[in-house]
RNA sequence: CGGGGCGUGGCGCAGUCUGGUUAGCGCGCGUGUUUUGGGUACACGAGGCCGCCGGUUCGAAUCCGGCCGCCCCGACCA
């Protein structure tokens, strides 16, 4: 992308509504604007962030076989009415009328359709288990949004449900789950942590929170060391084996992990003192498991091996994607931008010509553009050096490929490590290689 | 939903209490000169229904009433 030709309006100040850093730092480097209260467009560069966070998850869920699908985001009432949960959410759920004012609703989350679903079409014992998700927009009328994307109305997220025939079942979709969020939030560059958790309105028996870690986080939390050290990996567990699953889960809930609420000082005290952990954390994804709570009351049943029949044992399993997009931020950022991790950022790459229409800038800056594709931001403004530095670091791309006349004479560039500052001056061969390799 | 605050060029703000020139300042934007590896300097310039509606007044950004929007603290939440 041509910086000249983007829609990135980065800011030098910052607007007075923005208090968090994250919510500072999105703004001032061009990637939302809001529209309305806790309701945000995503600009180009915000947009391939929440692209990026959105396939590794994708990949994550794919990989321990749940089906993606996509459900609306407005839902008729009349299916919430048959959980009960219509009159049960309260003011939260934003309630619409059509034009032949039948009553619907903006989804705040799917259990009641998604069962509707399944038992439109799922008769049979043999159908299942079955896992699927989807990633859609969702909204909940928060009384007081706030945090910027980080608690807005309208936000992106990944849910999933799973359904089995029986407890045992129920219990490894549950846990295969849990491995994939993990994995996903490893590949996004986080710490998380799983701690046991309230069902709250979605109700159910058994429940974990993730919380990753992040100075700004909203509450205090204490863990065990051992969950830096897990490999979560394919090699690390299977997620097909039942045996991985439970050696797994074993491992998430026999370490010591607490927000402050339900922090057990004496507990903690307990382990060896470089086995403590200490920190601030955002809560980014939670799960669920319900057991038949909406196939009993929305009548959805198999039959089973038997010929009776049984309501199947649900879970539900949620990821804010774009809450993600703050969380990392407020985890991975310093005084002059954001530090995206490899993984996510918008581009792997800003690539800054120090002197546009100097010939051997110029010539040197495009043929790398070209080489580098989508996977550079070339900054080819008329721009002052400085400019472009603090914009490359506000916008926080991994590498910065700086070109400028004294290097493009001789043939060389500097590259910047975005997060650790260094710089080092080489090839334009051995930047693109250290780039893209 | 309780409490508090704020709406003035794109952004950050002053002016409002005590009504009265052409509504200011910094940044940004445009043109020119200058500068050229960390937000350069100078000059000129463009850009404002002062959130909206109504009222008071000879006169309203300023006073009064209503409405709308946004932010912060708390309770609540992926």
């Amino acid at each position: 992308m041509r910086l000249s030709r983007s829609l990135l309006p980065t800011l030098k100040e910052t607007p007075a509504e923005a208090q968090i850093v994250s919510h500072r730092l999105m703004l001032r480097a061009g990637l939302v604007r809001q529209t309305a209260s806790g309701i945000y467009a995503w600009l180009p560069a915000g947009y391939r962030v929440l692209h990026n966070i959105a396939r590794i998850v994708r990949e994550e869920q794919d990989a321990i076989g749940a089906q993606e699908l996509l459900m609306p985001t407005i839902q008729p009432a009349e299916l919430w009415r048959e959980s009960g949960r219509y009159e049960g959410y309260g003011k939260e759920m934003l309630r619409i009328r059509d034009r032949h004012d039948r009553e619907l609703l903006y989804g705040p989350t799917n259990e009641e359709m998604i069962t509707d679903l399944f038992r439109q079409s799922v008769r049979s014992y043999r159908e299942l288990p079955q896992s699927v998700y989807h990633i859609q927009w969702k909204f909940r009328d928060e009384v007081r949004p706030r945090f910027g994307v980080m608690r807005g109305r309208e936000f992106l997220m990944k849910d999933a449900y799973s359904f089995d025939i029986d407890q045992a079942g129920a219990v490894l979709s549950y846990r295969r789950m849990m491995l994939s969020y993990m994995r996903s939030f490893q590949r996004l560059g986080l710490q998380a942590i799983p701690m046991a958790a309230d069902t709250g309105p979605i109700g159910g028996d058994l429940s974990h929170e993730f919380i990753i870690l992040a100075p700004t986080g909203e509450s205090q939390v204490f863990f065990d060391a051992a969950f830096e050290e897990i490999d979560y990996s394919q090699g690390g567990f299977d997620a097909r084996s039942p045996e991985d699953l439970a050696r797994f889960y074993g491992l998430m809930t026999s370490h010591y992990a607490a927000t402050d609420e339900k922090h057990d000082a004496a507990a903690f005290a307990a382990l060896a003192p470089e086995r403590r952990r200490e920190g601030r954390g955002i809560e980014v994804g939670h799960i669920f498991y319900f057991g038949t709570k909406y196939s009993r009351a929305m009548n959805f049943s198999v039959t089973t091996a038997d010929g009776s029949s049984v309501h199947p044992e649900m879970g539900s399993y949620g990821i804010g994607v774009s809450r993600l997009v703050g969380a990392v931020i407020e985890a991975s950022h310093d005084e002059a931008g954001i530090i995206w991790p490899d993984a996510i950022a918008p581009f792997r790459a800003a690539l800054l010509n120090l002197k546009p229409g100097d010939a051997a800038c110029d010539g040197l800056c495009e043929s790398l553009y070209a080489r580098l594709g989508g996977a550079a931001l070339y900054d080819d403004r008329e721009e002052r050096a400085g400019v472009k530095f603090n914009d490359a670091d506000l916008l926080g791309h991994p590498w910065q490929i700086i070109v400028g006349p004294r290097g493009a004479t001789a043939g060389k560039v500097e590259l910047k490590r975005r997060a650790s500052g260094a710089r080092e001056e080489l090839s334009p061969e051995a930047a693109l290689a250290k780039i893209l390799g």
